[in-house]
DNA sequence: CCGTATCCTCGCCGATACTG
DNA sequence: CAGTATCGGCGAGGATACGG
Protein backbone atom coordinates (compact mmCIF):
# COMPACT_ATOMS: atom_id res chain seq x y z
CA UNK A 1 0.00 0.00 0.00
CA UNK A 2 1.03 3.56 -0.81
CA UNK A 3 1.82 6.21 2.07
CA UNK A 4 -1.29 7.56 3.47
CA UNK A 5 -1.49 11.83 3.08
CA UNK A 6 -0.89 13.15 6.43
CA UNK A 7 -4.23 14.77 7.75
CA UNK A 8 -2.35 17.63 9.09
CA UNK A 9 -0.40 18.35 5.98
CA UNK A 10 -2.27 21.62 5.69
CA UNK A 11 -2.91 22.16 9.07
CA UNK A 12 -2.88 26.31 9.28
CA UNK A 13 -0.11 26.63 11.38
CA UNK A 14 1.93 29.00 8.70
CA UNK A 15 -1.45 30.04 7.15
CA UNK A 16 -1.30 29.86 3.86
CA UNK A 17 -4.35 32.14 2.83
CA UNK A 18 -1.99 35.11 4.22
CA UNK A 19 0.63 34.76 1.07
CA UNK A 20 -0.43 36.44 -1.90
CA UNK A 21 0.89 33.69 -4.14
CA UNK A 22 -2.10 31.58 -4.96
CA UNK A 23 -2.79 28.28 -7.82
CA UNK A 24 -5.69 28.33 -9.25
CA UNK A 25 -9.01 28.68 -6.76
CA UNK A 26 -8.78 27.95 -2.91
CA UNK A 27 -8.10 24.13 -3.39
CA UNK A 28 -6.23 23.86 -6.21
CA UNK A 29 -2.82 24.41 -5.07
CA UNK A 30 -2.95 22.38 -2.17
CA UNK A 31 -4.84 19.26 -4.91
CA UNK A 32 -1.80 19.60 -6.58
CA UNK A 33 0.55 18.82 -3.62
CA UNK A 34 -1.73 15.93 -2.56
CA UNK A 35 -0.99 14.16 -5.85
CA UNK A 36 3.16 15.18 -6.39
CA UNK A 37 3.91 11.19 -5.13
CA UNK A 38 1.18 9.85 -7.21
CA UNK A 39 -2.31 8.99 -8.26
CA UNK A 40 -5.02 9.47 -5.36
CA UNK A 41 -8.75 8.94 -4.76
CA UNK A 42 -11.30 11.72 -4.49
CA UNK A 43 -12.00 10.52 -0.95
CA UNK A 44 -8.25 10.76 0.09
CA UNK A 45 -7.63 14.24 -0.96
CA UNK A 46 -10.97 15.03 1.40
CA UNK A 47 -8.92 14.13 4.27
CA UNK A 48 -5.76 16.59 4.29
CA UNK A 49 -8.30 19.14 2.54
CA UNK A 50 -9.94 19.58 5.73
CA UNK A 51 -13.36 21.22 5.54
CA UNK A 52 -13.72 20.84 1.61
CA UNK A 53 -17.07 19.75 0.61
CA UNK A 54 -17.31 17.25 -2.17
CA UNK A 55 -18.96 19.90 -4.11
CA UNK A 56 -15.97 22.46 -4.54
CA UNK A 57 -13.65 19.63 -4.57
CA UNK A 58 -15.31 18.48 -7.81
CA UNK A 59 -15.38 21.83 -9.15
CA UNK A 60 -11.72 22.14 -8.60
CA UNK A 61 -10.80 18.78 -9.53
CA UNK A 62 -13.04 19.21 -12.62
CA UNK A 63 -10.81 22.63 -13.61
CA UNK A 64 -7.75 21.19 -13.19
CA UNK A 65 -8.85 18.32 -15.37
CA UNK A 66 -9.95 20.77 -17.85
CA UNK A 67 -6.62 22.51 -18.12
CA UNK A 68 -4.59 19.55 -18.53
CA UNK A 69 -2.94 19.71 -15.28
CA UNK A 70 -5.01 16.48 -13.48
CA UNK A 71 -5.69 13.24 -15.21
CA UNK A 72 -9.12 11.58 -13.91
CA UNK A 73 -9.42 7.64 -13.90
CA UNK A 74 -12.47 5.54 -12.99
CA UNK A 75 -12.30 2.34 -12.37
CA UNK A 76 -15.95 0.89 -12.42
CA UNK A 77 -17.58 -2.19 -10.55
CA UNK A 78 -19.03 -2.63 -6.77
CA UNK A 79 -17.02 -0.16 -4.19
CA UNK A 80 -16.02 2.08 -7.07
CA UNK A 81 -12.67 3.94 -7.34
CA UNK A 82 -11.74 7.15 -9.45
CA UNK A 83 -8.20 7.91 -8.75
CA UNK A 84 -6.59 11.55 -9.65
CA UNK A 85 -3.27 12.07 -10.67
CA UNK A 86 -1.06 14.72 -11.98
CA UNK A 87 -0.43 15.15 -15.33
CA UNK A 88 3.46 15.94 -16.84
CA UNK A 89 1.97 19.04 -17.17
CA UNK A 90 0.49 19.47 -13.77
CA UNK A 91 3.65 18.20 -12.73
CA UNK A 92 5.51 20.94 -14.22
CA UNK A 93 4.06 23.16 -11.83
CA UNK A 94 6.11 21.98 -8.78
CA UNK A 95 8.81 23.67 -9.50
CA UNK A 96 6.64 27.12 -9.69
CA UNK A 97 5.01 26.17 -6.58
CA UNK A 98 8.21 25.09 -4.59
CA UNK A 99 9.59 28.82 -5.19
CA UNK A 100 6.08 30.28 -3.86
CA UNK A 101 6.17 28.06 -0.91
CA UNK A 102 9.60 28.64 -0.08
CA UNK A 103 8.55 32.39 -0.34
CA UNK A 104 5.93 31.98 1.82
CA UNK A 105 7.63 29.99 4.47
CA UNK A 106 10.81 32.64 4.87
CA UNK A 107 8.41 35.84 5.28
CA UNK A 108 5.36 35.15 6.46
CA UNK A 109 6.29 36.56 9.75
CA UNK A 110 7.08 39.27 8.00
CA UNK A 111 3.61 39.67 6.65
CA UNK A 112 1.94 39.36 9.91
CA UNK A 113 3.78 41.62 11.53
CA UNK A 114 3.38 44.23 8.30
CA UNK A 115 -0.17 43.57 9.23
CA UNK A 116 -0.86 43.82 12.73
CA UNK A 117 1.45 46.90 12.46
CA UNK A 118 -1.04 48.33 9.55
CA UNK A 119 -3.88 50.69 10.78
CA UNK A 120 -5.97 48.31 8.84
CA UNK A 121 -4.66 45.10 10.61
CA UNK B 1 12.64 61.96 -16.10
CA UNK B 2 12.21 58.02 -15.89
CA UNK B 3 10.96 55.80 -18.67
CA UNK B 4 7.42 56.13 -19.21
CA UNK B 5 5.08 52.21 -18.32
CA UNK B 6 4.72 50.50 -22.16
CA UNK B 7 0.90 50.97 -22.25
CA UNK B 8 0.90 47.53 -23.39
CA UNK B 9 3.05 45.47 -20.99
CA UNK B 10 0.11 43.69 -20.30
CA UNK B 11 -1.43 43.40 -23.60
CA UNK B 12 -3.09 40.38 -23.48
CA UNK B 13 -1.42 37.84 -26.48
CA UNK B 14 -0.60 35.28 -23.08
CA UNK B 15 -4.19 36.20 -21.29
CA UNK B 16 -2.38 35.90 -18.11
CA UNK B 17 -5.96 35.62 -16.61
CA UNK B 18 -5.42 31.74 -18.28
CA UNK B 19 -2.47 31.15 -15.53
CA UNK B 20 -3.10 29.04 -12.23
CA UNK B 21 -0.74 31.05 -10.90
CA UNK B 22 -2.11 34.10 -9.12
CA UNK B 23 -0.38 36.85 -7.27
CA UNK B 24 -2.84 38.13 -4.73
CA UNK B 25 -5.88 39.92 -6.17
CA UNK B 26 -6.67 40.34 -9.58
CA UNK B 27 -4.53 43.71 -10.08
CA UNK B 28 -1.64 42.96 -7.56
CA UNK B 29 0.57 40.61 -9.72
CA UNK B 30 1.02 43.92 -12.36
CA UNK B 31 1.43 46.28 -9.94
CA UNK B 32 4.32 44.50 -8.56
CA UNK B 33 5.29 44.05 -11.85
CA UNK B 34 4.82 47.82 -12.76
CA UNK B 35 6.79 49.00 -9.59
CA UNK B 36 9.61 46.32 -10.07
CA UNK B 37 11.82 49.27 -11.61
CA UNK B 38 11.16 52.04 -9.35
CA UNK B 39 8.20 54.18 -7.67
CA UNK B 40 5.33 55.04 -10.29
CA UNK B 41 2.61 57.24 -9.18
CA UNK B 42 -1.19 56.26 -8.85
CA UNK B 43 -2.28 57.78 -12.60
CA UNK B 44 0.50 56.18 -13.98
CA UNK B 45 -0.11 52.15 -12.92
CA UNK B 46 -3.31 52.90 -14.65
CA UNK B 47 -2.34 53.25 -17.79
CA UNK B 48 -0.88 50.05 -17.88
CA UNK B 49 -3.29 48.58 -16.10
CA UNK B 50 -6.26 48.89 -19.00
CA UNK B 51 -9.69 48.96 -17.83
CA UNK B 52 -8.95 49.04 -13.94
CA UNK B 53 -11.46 51.39 -11.97
CA UNK B 54 -10.23 53.84 -9.70
CA UNK B 55 -11.39 52.12 -7.29
CA UNK B 56 -9.83 48.36 -8.01
CA UNK B 57 -6.81 50.46 -7.80
CA UNK B 58 -6.87 51.76 -4.81
CA UNK B 59 -8.23 48.63 -2.96
CA UNK B 60 -5.61 46.53 -4.46
CA UNK B 61 -2.98 49.12 -3.69
CA UNK B 62 -3.94 49.23 0.25
CA UNK B 63 -3.97 45.62 0.81
CA UNK B 64 -0.51 45.60 -0.48
CA UNK B 65 0.06 48.04 1.56
CA UNK B 66 -1.29 46.20 4.51
CA UNK B 67 0.59 43.55 3.98
CA UNK B 68 3.97 45.63 3.73
CA UNK B 69 4.87 44.58 -0.28
CA UNK B 70 4.26 48.59 -1.09
CA UNK B 71 4.66 51.87 0.36
CA UNK B 72 2.89 54.93 -0.46
CA UNK B 73 4.46 58.43 -0.01
CA UNK B 74 2.32 61.38 -0.29
CA UNK B 75 3.51 64.63 -1.51
CA UNK B 76 1.06 67.35 -0.98
CA UNK B 77 0.38 70.81 -2.65
CA UNK B 78 -0.97 71.78 -5.42
CA UNK B 79 -1.01 69.46 -7.78
CA UNK B 80 -0.59 66.81 -5.85
CA UNK B 81 1.68 63.87 -6.15
CA UNK B 82 1.36 60.24 -4.65
CA UNK B 83 3.79 57.77 -5.18
CA UNK B 84 3.71 54.04 -4.85
CA UNK B 85 7.25 51.94 -4.58
CA UNK B 86 8.04 48.14 -3.59
CA UNK B 87 9.27 47.46 -0.22
CA UNK B 88 12.23 44.95 0.12
CA UNK B 89 9.57 42.49 1.23
CA UNK B 90 7.83 43.54 -1.76
CA UNK B 91 10.93 43.25 -4.10
CA UNK B 92 11.78 40.04 -2.73
CA UNK B 93 8.01 38.68 -4.30
CA UNK B 94 9.94 39.36 -7.60
CA UNK B 95 11.64 36.10 -7.63
CA UNK B 96 9.38 33.93 -7.10
CA UNK B 97 6.90 36.25 -9.21
CA UNK B 98 9.56 35.46 -12.18
CA UNK B 99 9.38 31.71 -12.26
CA UNK B 100 5.62 31.77 -12.19
CA UNK B 101 5.83 33.97 -15.38
CA UNK B 102 8.24 31.69 -17.11
CA UNK B 103 6.14 28.66 -16.50
CA UNK B 104 3.13 30.36 -17.63
CA UNK B 105 4.95 31.33 -21.05
CA UNK B 106 5.83 28.18 -21.27
CA UNK B 107 2.91 26.40 -21.21
CA UNK B 108 -0.03 28.44 -21.66
CA UNK B 109 -0.54 27.21 -24.87
CA UNK B 110 -0.68 23.81 -23.64
CA UNK B 111 -3.59 24.97 -21.48
CA UNK B 112 -5.31 26.33 -24.23
CA UNK B 113 -4.91 23.31 -26.20
CA UNK B 114 -5.98 21.56 -22.93
CA UNK B 115 -8.96 23.92 -22.68
CA UNK B 116 -9.99 23.47 -26.23
CA UNK B 117 -9.58 19.34 -26.62
CA UNK B 118 -11.79 19.79 -23.44
CA UNK B 119 -15.42 18.95 -23.23
CA UNK B 120 -15.70 21.63 -21.27
CA UNK B 121 -14.12 23.84 -23.24
C1' DC C 1 -4.81 64.43 -9.23
C1' DC C 2 -6.16 61.07 -6.03
C1' DG C 3 -9.16 59.19 -4.41
C1' DT C 4 -14.48 57.95 -1.72
C1' DA C 5 -19.34 56.67 -1.82
C1' DT C 6 -23.11 53.94 -3.71
C1' DC C 7 -25.22 50.61 -6.20
C1' DC C 8 -25.18 46.43 -8.64
C1' DT C 9 -24.08 41.89 -10.54
C1' DC C 10 -21.79 37.73 -10.58
C1' DG C 11 -19.55 33.68 -9.13
C1' DC C 12 -17.16 31.28 -5.07
C1' DC C 13 -17.98 28.50 -1.67
C1' DG C 14 -20.30 26.32 2.49
C1' DA C 15 -24.52 23.71 4.16
C1' DT C 16 -27.62 20.30 3.40
C1' DA C 17 -30.00 16.70 1.18
C1' DC C 18 -30.09 13.20 -2.18
C1' DT C 19 -28.41 9.42 -5.89
C1' DG C 20 -26.20 5.39 -8.76
C1' DC D 1 -17.72 5.66 -2.82
C1' DA D 2 -18.08 9.51 -5.71
C1' DG D 3 -20.47 12.46 -6.77
C1' DT D 4 -25.16 15.89 -8.12
C1' DA D 5 -29.02 19.28 -6.74
C1' DT D 6 -30.47 23.21 -4.47
C1' DC D 7 -30.30 27.15 -1.50
C1' DG D 8 -28.13 31.06 0.28
C1' DG D 9 -24.44 34.28 2.22
C1' DC D 10 -20.68 36.90 1.13
C1' DG D 11 -17.16 39.39 -1.09
C1' DA D 12 -14.78 40.78 -5.60
C1' DG D 13 -15.00 43.92 -8.60
C1' DG D 14 -17.29 47.02 -12.39
C1' DA D 15 -20.22 51.53 -13.27
C1' DT D 16 -21.14 55.80 -11.99
C1' DA D 17 -21.18 59.92 -9.37
C1' DC D 18 -19.05 62.92 -6.22
C1' DG D 19 -15.28 65.25 -2.99
C1' DG D 20 -10.68 67.47 -1.23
Amino acid sequence: MRTPLDPDMFDPVCPSGLSPIRIGDKWAGMIVRCLEHGPRRFSELRVPLRGVTAKALTKSLRTLERDGLVHRASHPGPGRRVEYALTPLGHSLLAPMAAACAWAQEHWEELLDAREASPHG
